[in-house]
DNA sequence: GAACGCCGTGAAGAAGGCGTGAAGCCGCCC
DNA sequence: GGGCGGCTTCACGCCTTCTTCACGGCGTTC
């Protein structure tokens, strides 16, 4: 089922996006504000969305930059300004699309399976990491260790960090990436903190956890998760 | 048996296609409304739709779109429009075969059993759902819990958020998810609703209702269906 | 060899999510 | 009108999880 988060201020609008996108067989979520859009983005991982530029308080192109910089979801913009201006600004700021109100639901529909198509990455994510020492399943959030498989619990937080490295494997991921992965691009927290979560993972799911073979450290960039030790 | 919806304003032709998909051994309901089809389709979950586009009031088109909005049950077109736009629209509206009147009874019949052969998940949709603790039937709306088979009263929110849950086992269902899924895509209720919700649907089919064993909570995401207990 | 920086760990307080009981509200049926 | 069932909200307690802090180990540098 393919998701999609639609945001606009006007609830007409939402409701018609609403209605002929979950007639096309797609899960729609609606939000009315930018920050909303932050929440659920962060959240519900959509496959794609469908962003309204003039919104009161935090527009669309403060939603694009934000979101930018932390994820690549599929995003279209819709606007009633149709000036060459907007257009390359929203381009620029990470849109995939640009459609001017108003606009025939057929227009949408198309493009919207035209930007899905150009990212097939996008919905069939691999939802299952299996190593010799544990099997993670990322979309059900269930974790298995050892080899009689038993489940081990994570938390929300650890599920972040453990998600983004492992869809990352073999590429180090520095302590910033990691931060704004899981707690958004705001946050600042003590250094140290992602260092306590990194031992509590380890303590699940390595089998010598002082001895990291799957989660390693790379000192003073970040960590690096590694598929099969050497 | 095979259960199939006639749509139509004209008498006359719901009773011929009555008699004839009755005399191949097919259960046939009529209606002579879009308003009216809703309201079968939804109760009576039939197993293959006959939508005439010409209906007065809310006509074909509208009923395809309203309906693809929550379920995939096939659908055929009838209409005596035979140009090449009407048939893309309603194809694009989410039907599964397009009939221009007039039409023969052979014909129509081969096609209806080309579209239910096409969707072979559509009829046995397993509607039940068995455990070791509880039974449900999902079409039915029925459910009985315990060796005794004691039947339960789930209310409707309730059935729309077990039903969601059920028909997608071991999948981890954000809240979001259940929410839209169950009182639509515009509705941001108190996080604490759906909590109270699933208190009632534990304390009614889990045999421990504290320790749920079916109805799992994953901490800060949302619940997860396990049709057996590890 | 001492100082420093960086990392991991244990413990403890803070914060927040979850489930529950109770109450209000509404629509429906008797 | 009264009763009833269902939906929603609120307040509260519990428990997990998050966060902070202090400390020890280890390697590097001066």
């Amino acid at each position: 089922m393919i998701r999609i988060l639609v945001v606009d201020d006007e609830p007409q609008i939402r409701r018609a996006l609403s209605l002929n996108l979950g007639a096309r067989g797609y899960e729609v979520f609606e939000v009315a504000t930018g920050e909303a859009a932050l929440t659920v983005i962060a959240g519900e991982h959509p496959d794609l969305v469908l962003l309204d530029l003039g919104l009161p308080g935090m527009d669309g192109i403060m939603v694009l930059e934000a979101v930018r910089g932390w994820t690549k979801v599929p995003i279209i913009v819709l606007t009633v300004r149709d000036d060459e201006r907007s257009k390359v600004e929203a381009l620029e700021a990470g849109a995939d699309d640009y459609v001017t109100k108003p606009f025939g639901m057929a227009e949408l529909v198309a493009r919207v399976r035209a930007v899905l198509r150009r990212n097939p990455d996008a919905v069939p994510e691999a939802p299952e990491v299996t190593t010799s020492a544990f099997r993670l399943d990322l979309a059900g959030h269930r974790a298995f260790v050892g080899a009689e498989h038993q489940e081990v619990r994570l938390t929300p937080i650890e599920w972040g960090i453990v998600g983004h490295l492992v869809r990352n494997p073999h590429r180090l991921i520095t302590y910033r990436q990691l931060v704004t992965a899981v707690w958004g691009p705001t946050y600042d927290p003590d250094q140290n903190l992602l260092r306590v979560h990194m031992g509590h993972i380890r303590r699940k799911l390595e089998p010598n956890p002082s001895r990291p073979a799957y989660f390693i450290t790379d000192p003073g960039v970040g960590y690096r998760f590694q598929p099969e030790p050497d």
